[in-house]
Order: C-alpha cells, then sequence, then structure tokens
DNA sequence: ACACTGACCACTG
DNA sequence: CCAGTGGCCAGTG
C-alpha cells in the first residue's frame, strides 16, 4: 500500500490540504471539499480519499462527515466510537452518530478559503 | 487489461 | 415532498 502517504496523488492532496486546514471545533461535507477542489460530483473521490486518510494523522477525517452532518465512516476509525469522541472533545456536540447544529459547526472550504 | 466497488452529492421526475 | 439515476477517480479482483 502506502499508496498516498508516501505518493500523494493530485486529487487527493489537495483534500487532505483542505481537511489540514480545517478550523478546530469545525466540520466540513465531502461535497464542500469536492466542490471546492472541482466539482459536487467528486465527492466520492473525496470520501475514497478519506479511506487512507483515516490512516493518517495529519488528516483529521473526524472533522469530515456527510451532507446529513452524519459520522459515515466512524467505522473506518480505530474504533466506531473514535470518531464521535474526538468531534465532542473539539466541543463539537455529536448524538446519535450525527453532528448537533451540523449547519453551525459546517465549515465551508469554499466560502472561508475562498481564495 | 477489464469491470466493479467505494465513507457521496446534486439534479430530475 | 420522495424516489431514482448520473457522475467523478482510484484501487482491487
Amino acid at each position: 500500500m502506502q499508496t498516498i502517504s508516501e505518493k500523494n496523488k493530485g486529487f487527493f492532496k489537495d483534500v487532505y490540504q483542505v481537511v489540514r486546514l480545517i478550523p478546530c471545533g469545525r466540520v466540513t461535507s465531502y461535497g464542500a471539499i469536492a466542490k471546492y477542489l472541482s466539482t459536487p460530483k467528486a465527492s466520492r473521490m473525496v470520501g475514497w480519499a478519506m479511506n487512507s486518510a483515516h490512516s493518517i494523522v495529519d488528516v483529521p477525517a473526524h472533522r469530515v462527515v456527510n451532507r446529513n452532518g452524519l459520522l459515515t465512516g466512524k467505522m473506518h476509525f480505530a474504533t466506531p466510537k473514535t470518531m464521535e469522541t474526538l468531534l465532542q472533545q473539539e466541543g463539537v456536540k455529536v448524538k446519535d452518530d450525527k453532528i448537533v447544529d451540523f449547519k453551525e459547526k459546517f465549515w465551508d472550504p469554499s466560502s472561508e478559503l475562498k481564495l
């Protein structure tokens, strides 16, 4: 393996960059990152990038959730509760594997970074 | 080398 | 409003 951690593919690297820039106590969605990078349809690839990113500490994948604010990838972490635990430690309230006041905690790179 | 799957989102009917 | 389909990249079988 060591696919991205060593080589870092184009799209993957961009995803990690954005996720890495996510402020503490803030969350974002796949579509937001995908749209910021290129097209919202690429949200799937973002999720796939996370699939490898969950193994990378530099990428707080726990701050990345789906459009519903649901912790979709919690199962991919060390433990199914690692994701919600990390979020709660950062001040993000998680209830029923979902982020409370998700829209308030939502961090849109296309709006915050924008450039 | 080909085909299918994968942590999804947005649009159309 | 709810349901269904399309679409992007990369990796594995």
